[in-house]
DNA sequence: TCTTGAGTCTGTAGTTACTACAGGGTTTAT
DNA sequence: ATAAACCCTGTAGTAACTACAGACTCAAGA
């Protein structure tokens, strides 16, 4: 069935794909942006990657499921790379995102409590008028729309 | 200072746009997508927007502001238009588009638990060597990673 | 050996919801 | 009269991918 080609540890960017479970566009996608150097090819220009590949793009996928921008990530790369980072700049960018992520939930809840409330006033009978509606119109509602 | 042109009721796009503190390009890419109608035009070219069309754009930003996809604010205007929406398919939406939140916002705070426990095993030294970085490279960390 | 199907290559376009020009005409204020 | 501030159009850029199209390569079965 499937026989993804392999040539001692390396394997090709379909087979990079399935072990880590990311779509093999992404992988030449972060080619393309630099994000992963360009890996060594076969004789007829197959990408092959090795171990130290495999590392680096857990670490990025890891990376964007913990919410990493690419441009953050290009960052802690850098620094890991460069081998002279130290705790302190990858904490000060952590704890920042932190922030980020913490806002975002703030304002999700915001909006969670309005959108409750607007679907609370109107239980979705026939009738053909909705407050749902007119709270976009902007008209007044009974429960205060927190801004 | 400003002298924003407008005929009667009618302003001009800069205008609306001041007016709902909206973007003036959004306002011609409302236009574009066919969420906003091509309103009337002046005799040298220029947008000339009455209540209807302010009326209209409020209702889009605010949607936006809620967070409702472009395309969930072309359903919930097309039954608007159509003027035969009963408030239960409104509802509908407005429960899905809810959800959708609740969802974010459970994901957010599992993200969050996890950057809080990165930035919590490092205090931010002078050390070469992070936790953080340890993570995202897949290695084992004391407190438990939510999955 | 031939064929077939899966895998890979490249470049390009589409996605979402805008925002930002560039190069021109128009209107208003001084 | 002239400059500043508008507006017009079309196009390109943003983030982070994803999805093609058309061509090449590779491995396995008949």
């Amino acid at each position: 069935m499937k026989k993804l080609p392999s040539t001692s540890d390396f394997v090709t960017r379909g087979r990079l794909a399935a072990e880590t479970d990311s779509n093999i566009e992404t992988i030449r996608y972060y080619e393309k942006i630099a994000l992963m150097p360009a890996p060594r090819r076969s004789e007829s220009g197959y990408r092959l990657y090795g171990d130290a590949a495999r590392r680096r793009l857990r670490f990025i996928l890891r990376g964007r499921e913990l919410g990493f921008s690419i441009e953050e990530l290009r960052s802690l790369l850098s620094l890991v790379d460069g081998g002279d980072y130290t705790c302190g700049e990858v904490h000060e960018m952590t704890v920042e995102h932190l922030e980020n992520v913490r806002t975002k939930i703030n304002d999700l809840q915001r909006l969670e409590r309005t959108l409750a409330n607007m679907s609370a006033q109107c239980e979705g009978g026939e009738v053909p008028e909705c407050p749902v509606i007119d709270v976009l119109f902007g008209k007044p509602v009974l429960g205060p729309l927190e801004k």
